[in-house]
RNA sequence: GCGCCUGUAGCUCAACUGGAUAGAGCGCUUGGCUACGGACCAGGAGGUUCUGGGUUCGACUCCUAGCAGGCGCACCA
C-alpha cells in the first residue's frame, strides 16, 4: 500500500484521458511527474508537481493547468478533504480522516507485505561483499563494509527479489606464501623453541598467529613439522582454514552469514583464468605490451617491461591493466577477471561489489572487464564505503598495521556491542566518511540513536504487556471504523512514507535511509507518548485498564513498521531494556 | 600529475533520482515528570548549502572552472 504511487497512477490516468479528448498535450515521457511528501508548513498529505511539468508542453501556466487537473483528480474522490494550488505550481492534496482509517485497516491487513513494492520487476543479485584476505581476523575497517553489504542484502531480500552473499577468498598469491611462512615459523617457536624473526617484514606478526600455530600442532599430530618444503603445501591449507574459521566466527558475531565462499586457488587450479584469457584474446581486449609510468614525480624505479595487458582503456580506464606476473604467475586481476566470469556464468541479473575506499581505484578496470565479458553496461554496481574514523576520548585513534595495533571486529563488539555497531555504521550515507566515537556509541542515551529506535518499541511492548495481550499476534478488524485525530494522523502519514523508504533504499541501493526514517518515527512516536501527560485521551491505557482498539492497531501499526524497520537492519527490537 | 569520494548551523550529519520558506542530533538556552518506562517531551537562538559561471518555471542536487580535505594510483591482494 505505496499512498504515493496510487496517487501517481491515478494522476496519470487522468492525464491520458484529458490527452485523448485533446485536452492536453503530453511530453514523450511522464518520468518527470512525481508524488511527494509535501513540507510540514503546508499541511497536506501528498503533492505532485505535474502541473510545472506539462506548462511546457501546453505553452499555459502551470497555475492554469492546475486548476483543471485538481477539478479531475476531486471529482469520484471522496477520500479528498481539500486541494490546493500553491505557488509556482504544485498541487497539494489533504486528506479526509476516513482515508487514514482505511489506510491502517490495509496496512494491518497486509502487515507481512506493507513497504515491498511488488510492482517493480524482480531480479536475482550477487552481492560480493567483505572479501578480506585470509591471513588474520577481521577489524574494523572491514566492519562497515561487511553491514553495508548484509544490509544491501536485506533491504533486496525484502522487496522479494533474489539475492546470494559471497565472499571471495582470495588464498593464492605471494601474500599466502609470506602466510604460511609466518605460521610456520610460530610452529616452530612453539615446537623449537626458535624465536619468531620479528625484523622480517614481509611476515605477519600478529599474536593471533601462535593460537593458528597451536591449533595446527594439536590437530595434526601426525605431521613432521621439521621440513618446511615437505609440508608447506598442507600447512597452507591449514593455516588458511585457520584464518577462515576466525574471519567466519568474526562475521557471524556481526550477525553476518555468506552463502558462498569462493577460492580464488580453485579458479586458478581449474584453469579458469587461462579460459576467460583465451576468450578475452579472440575478442581482441588482451595483448603484448608495455605500460608507461605515470606522470607523477617519483618514477625513477619504473620498470617498462612486456607483458600481458587488459584492455580496459577500450572502457573509459585510464591505463591497460596487467595480467601477468613477471613469474608467470596470475595477478591479483586476472584472477579476479575470472572470478567475474564465473559469477556472469551463472546468470544474475546484477552483480553488486562492496569495497571499501581503499579499493575504490579499483573499480574502473573490474567493471571494464565485466563490460568486456558480458557485452552489457551496468552489469556491475561498485558500492563504495568510505573509511571510518575511530575516536576515542573525543581524539582521532590511529590504526597501525606495523604495529599490530588495530581493533579487531571481536574488540569492537566486545566493547559496543552488535547492535550499536551495525546501527551506527548505518546511519551515515556510505559516501562519506564516518565519525565512530567509542564513548557515544557505548552510552545508553539520547546520544545513541539505537536506544532511541528501540525505545519506542519498548514502549509499546510496555502498553501490551500491561494489558496482557502479545504485540505479536495478529489483530482482528472486527466492527472496526473509528476517526483518528491529527496527532494520530500526523503519525499515520509517517508510516505511509515507509514503502517510499523501502524503495530509495533498495533501488539505490542506500540502506542509511531506513536508520534515519526509523529515528524519525520513534521522535515522533515519542512525542505523541508525551502528549499524555496533559491530556488524558492521548493515553493509550485508559481509566478502566484496557485499550481502545483503534489506539491498539495504531500501536500494533508502529511498531509492526519499527520491527521491520530493525529486522532489516539486523539489530533486536528488545521488549524491555 | 591523474582518478574516485566529500564540502550544508559551533560540532556530527539528513534532505525522498531537479521541487516549495534547506531539516535532525549534540552543544548553548527557557520550560515540562506523583503518570502507559524521564533512556522522554515542548520552545528559543544558530545558514550567502566552499567559491565563480552555466542549464530552467525551479539547483544542496545537473554541467563547467576553481579552492579545501580524504582515499587511491607498478608485477600486493
Amino acid at each position: 500500500m505505496n499512498i504515493f504511487d496510487k496517487y501517481l497512477d491515478k494522476i496519470k490516468k487522468i492525464l491520458l484521458d484529458l490527452s485523448k479528448n485533446g485536452d492536453l498535450i503530453l511530453p514523450d515521457k511522464l518520468d518527470g511527474i512525481t508524488t511527494e511528501i509535501p513540507p510540514v508548513k503546508f499541511n497536506s498529505d501528498i503533492s505532485t508537481n505535474v502541473a510545472m511539468v506539462l506548462s511546457k508542453a501546453n505553452n499555459k501556466p502551470p497555475i492554469d493547468l492546475a486548476v483543471t487537473l485538481v477539478e479531475a483528480i476531486k471529482k469520484d474522490d471522496n477520500l479528498i478533504d481539500d486541494i490546493s494550488i500553491i505557488k509556482p505550481g504544485f498541487i497539494n492534496i489533504k486528506f479526509k480522516p476516513i482515508f487514514w482509517t482505511n489506510f491502517i485497516e490495509e496496512i494491518i491487513k497486509n502487515s507481512k507485505t506493507f513497504g515491498v513494492n511488488l510492482k517493480e520487476k524482480k531480479n536475482n543479485y550477487l552481492v560480493e561483499f567483505v572479501s578480506a584476505n585470509p591471513t588474520g581476523p577481521l577489524h574494523v575497517g572491514h566492519c562497515r563494509g561487511a553491514i553495508l553489504g548484509d544490509v544491501i542484502t536485506n533491504v533486496l531480500l525484502f522487496n522479494k527479489h533474489k539475492v546470494t552473499k559471497e565472499y571471495y577468498v582470495n588464498d593464492y598469491g605471494n601474500q599466502i606464501i609470506n602466510f604460511t611462512k609466518s605460521v610456520y615459523y610460530r610452529i616452530r617457536e612453539i615446537i623449537y623453541k626458535e624465536p619468531f624473526p620479528k625484523d622480517n617484514d614481509d611476515l605477519y606478526p600478529g599474536d593471533y598467529l601462535i593460537d593458528f600455530a597451536q591449533n595446527i600442532i594439536d590437530s595434526n599430530k601426525k605431521i613432521d613439522f621439521n621440513d618446511y618444503e615437505k609440508i608447506s603445501e598442507e600447512l597452507t591449507t591449514l593455516s588458511i582454514e585457520e584464518a577462515l574459521k576466525l574471519i567466519k566466527s568474526n562475521l557471524n558475531i556481526l550477525g553476518i552469514n555468506h552463502d558462498n565462499f569462493i577460492s580464488e586457488k580453485k579458479l586458478v587450479k581449474n584453469q579458469e583464468v587461462e579460459k576467460v584469457i583465451d576468450y578475452l584474446q579472440k575478442k581482441a581486449f588482451v595483448y603484448k605490451g608495455t605500460i608507461k609510468a605515470p606522470e607523477g614525480e617519483n618514477n625513477e624505479k619504473w620498470v617498462e617491461r612486456e607483458q600481458l595487458l587488459f584492455k580496459s582503456t577500450d572502457f573509459g580506464d585510464d591505463k591497460d591493466r596487467a595480467l601477468q606476473k613477471s613469474d608467470g604467475a596470475w595477478t591479483y586481476f586476472a584472477s579476479d577477471v575470472a572470478y567475474h566470469k564465473n559469477k556472469l556464468d551463472r546468470k544474475f541479473d546484477y552483480l553488486i561489489n562492496i569495497l571499501g575506499a581503499d579499493h575504490a581505484g579499483y573499480i574502473k578496470r573490474i567493471s571494464s572487464s565485466v563490460d568486456a565479458l558480458s557485452g552489457e553496461k551496468n552489469k556491475l554496481i561498485c558500492k563504495v564505503s568510505q573509511l571510518v574514523k575511530l575516536i576515542k576520548e573525543n581524539k582521532p585513534f590511529k590504526m597501525s598495521k606495523r604495529k599490530g595495533d588495530y581493533i579487531t571486529v571481536d574488540d569492537l563488539i566486545k566493547e559496543v556491542g552488535k547492535d550499536a555497531t551495525r546501527f551506527i555504521m548505518l546511519n551515515r550515507s556510505s559516501d562519506v566518511e564516518l565519525d565512530f566515537d567509542f564513548d557515544s556509541v557505548k552510552e545508553k542515551s539520547k546520544d545513541n540513536p539505537l536506544y532511541y529506535v528501540q525505545y519506542c518499541y519498548a514502549r509499546i511492548s510496555s502498553v501490551f504487556r500491561h494489558l496482557n495481550k502479545d504485540l505479536n499476534l495478529d489483530i482482528k478488524l472486527d466492527n472496526y471504523k473509528f476517526e483518528y485525530s491529527n496527532d494520530e494522523i500526523k503519525i499515520l502519514k509517517k508510516i505511509s512514507e515507509w514503502p517510499k523508504c523501502i524503495d530509495s533504499a533498495s533501488s539505490k541501493l542506500e540502506p542509511h535511509r531506513i536508520p534515519v526514517y526509523l529515528y524519525e518515527l520513534a521522535s515522533e512516536f515519542h512525542s505523541y507518548w508525551n502528549l499524555g501527560k496533559q491530556q488524558p485521551e492521548k493515553r493509550f491505557i485508559n481509566d478502566q485498564k484496557s485499550i481502545s482498539p483503534n489506539k491498539l492497531i495504531f500501536l500494533k501499526a508502529i511498531s509492526n513498521v519499527i520491527k521491520s524497520g530493525m529486522d532489516i537492519v539486523g539489530v533486536d527490537t528488545p521488549d524491555k531494556m
